[in-house]
DNA sequence: TCGCGCTAAATGAATAAGCATTCATCCGGT
DNA sequence: ACCGGATGAATGCTTATTCATTTAGCGCGA
């Protein structure tokens, strides 16, 4: 077996057992269980814990921020580049429930670490809605008065409730691409210029 | 010393302690010192440590609930509600940051009864921004198209951003009257029907 | 006014259970 | 035969909860 393997395993374990249970509540033997290793075997691969669990969030969300931030790119008017941020937020949440519920829940944690960490990671993704925000007012088609950083906080606050709603519900209650558009939407026309 | 006294200096206790550290890291002794009662004393008014927490949201949250409602009652126009209902949740968060603290970290938790027990509360409390945004639909004051049940997520999501930020910065980085009024105006601007 | 039970409230040391982490041992491939 | 990876039972610490004991307030009789 192949060390690559079961660090992948691992990880893709924690990931779902998090979700579940939470990450106080998660014992390291029903990670193992899940990733069908032994409990010491996790040891192998994690220095403890908190390790695990901040493996998971610099893993996978790294990997999400980054094809964001490549699809934002491709677009041409801020107004699409809105619109597309909104939709891919809203189809990772969909796509991959227990890392958006990880996400929601483990990563507000008040623990030391985790708020440090939140922090950084949280930034680099609003402020992607930032610079798209500032394009626009250059180019005359947002307010100027609207201020980026609130503004940020305001759209990314509004698509986070929605993914709420989701990790929450058995269910999604409504279509992705129709609260894309909704909220994008709203937001357009709350920071237009005209 | 009257037992009603102690009730309200553990709740109180509580508060601070769990803002600082968080449910699962807190210890009852931690609660019991800072109430400055012994660890046993804290069981004559608590069945359990997850009873503390409950308490917490009970009696706190509901208190904030019917203050809000009250105060967007007496609002005469649905802008002005909305308004209101802005500026009374920042300031909510920026007077009461440990009650704010506890309400963005611990009431996200994955914990079965915590997850249920959101859903009502929050429910509740957004279901006032629906109703708000249904009344000026029907005085064709905010767009038909937009849908009450996603706009209030939007709304919402938007403040609890804000409040966010402030529960994990040392001091308020915006102006909270300001920060109420872009907040608004963005958002009543996007429902316009203009 | 004093002191003597009586009761409810408060105490905090002891208990007992839970669980992260370790490490002596065991493969399986070469 | 060797060795790096894997195992999982044993360890030891942490802490919620309990409960035998103490304390404080109060009424009442002398």
């Amino acid at each position: 077996m192949k060390s690559s393997d079961k660090h992948e395993k691992i990880i893709r374990a924690a990931v779902k057992v998090f979700a579940k249970k939470g990450f106080f509540s998660a014992r390291i033997s029903d990670i193992a269980k899940a990733a069908k290793v032994a409990d010491g075997t996790i040891y192998l691969y994690f220095n403890n814990k908190f390790d695990i669990l901040i493996s998971v969030f610099d893993e996978e969300i790294g990997k999400f921020i980054a094809q964001t931030k490549k699809l934002v790119d491709q677009e041409e008017t801020p107004q699409k580049k809105i619109e597309i941020f909104a939709l891919k937020h809203l189809s990772m949440a969909k796509e991959n429930k227990s890392l958006a519920e990880i996400i929601q829940m483990e990563l507000r944690q008040s623990h030391k670490l985790i708020k440090e960490y939140r922090k950084t990671i949280f930034s680099e993704y609003v402020d992607i809605i930032s610079n798209i925000i500032r394009q626009g007012q250059e180019k005359g088609i947002f307010r100027e008065d609207v201020k980026p950083g609130i503004a940020k906080r305001a759209f990314f606050g509004a698509l986070d409730e929605m993914t709420r709603l989701w990790v929450l519900s058995p269910k999604p209650p409504y279509d992705i691409e129709d609260t894309a558009k909704q909220i994008s939407n709203m937001f357009l026309i709350g920071i237009n210029s005209r």
